[in-house]
DNA sequence: TGATTATATGAAAATATGTTCATATATTTG
DNA sequence: CAAATATATGAACATATTTTCATATAATCA
């Protein structure tokens, strides 16, 4: 009878397992793929050193088109990567999460080949 | 005449500067896209820890079907993150990049907000 | 207040990615 | 060589992401 219990117990507690680690790397993958754009990171990176611009700004350094990039800025902040403060007309973006910038740092590091 | 010369080159030389910023960004969006998923990600971890597995352990070990499986593995063979071996029947994947393994602890420190 | 500038928004269109399924290939084993 | 096992492949489908465009909102300034 406990026997069973047991065994029951571990398997609950592997499927809990199971679950927990698909959850972390959903968010992992989450926070990865909100990344994973020329666009995106040539953000980050502008705002690595910059310390916060306007949409204005960005889209003449970037060269892309105003609402577009609004688009990517908001899904940005969205999902906590970025933040916005309002000064006067403007909107200036700042990182949020310094931390990213590290994961481009380990990028420009790996050598796989393409 | 030498002036326009001068200038033509800094012209020249900031679109190349331009175009290989973006050619960076575009590989690296390019890895981090690769990346970017649930199950390339266990992937990932479990040949963190694994050294080498076969597509049938992986199978397994992820509870992914072998087609869909193949198709992941094959996607990152191509992009250079994974390399594989054959021995008898079973063909055994390895991480060639070890290095994208940073990644996702760069991730894991991450605390964005979601 | 009307014009101007800066940014956001939402729907439609274009494109890319992920998944499934049926089947092919390749290796081993009896 | 036939059967069994392991993996790959490709086309069709489903879904998600990116981009564009037209328009809305909001702040400033004359």
């Amino acid at each position: 009878m406990f026997i069973y219990l047991g065994r029951l117990l571990r398997t609950i507690m592997t499927i809990t397992e199971k679950i927990n680690s698909k959850e972390k790397l959903e968010k992992a993958a989450f926070i990865l793929k909100t990344v994973a754009h020329p666009t995106r990171l040539a953000i980050i990176e502008l705002l690595g050193t910059n310390d916060r611009l306007s949409v204005n700004e960005l889209s003449r350094l970037l060269d892309c088109e105003q609402s577009l990039l609004s688009h990517h800025l908001i899904n940005m902040k969205l999902k906590g990567i970025l933040q916005a403060e309002q000064e006067g007309q403007s909107r200036y973006y700042s990182l949020k999460e310094r931390d990213v910038l590290k994961l481009i740092a380990c990028i420009e590091n790996c050598e796989c080949s393409m």
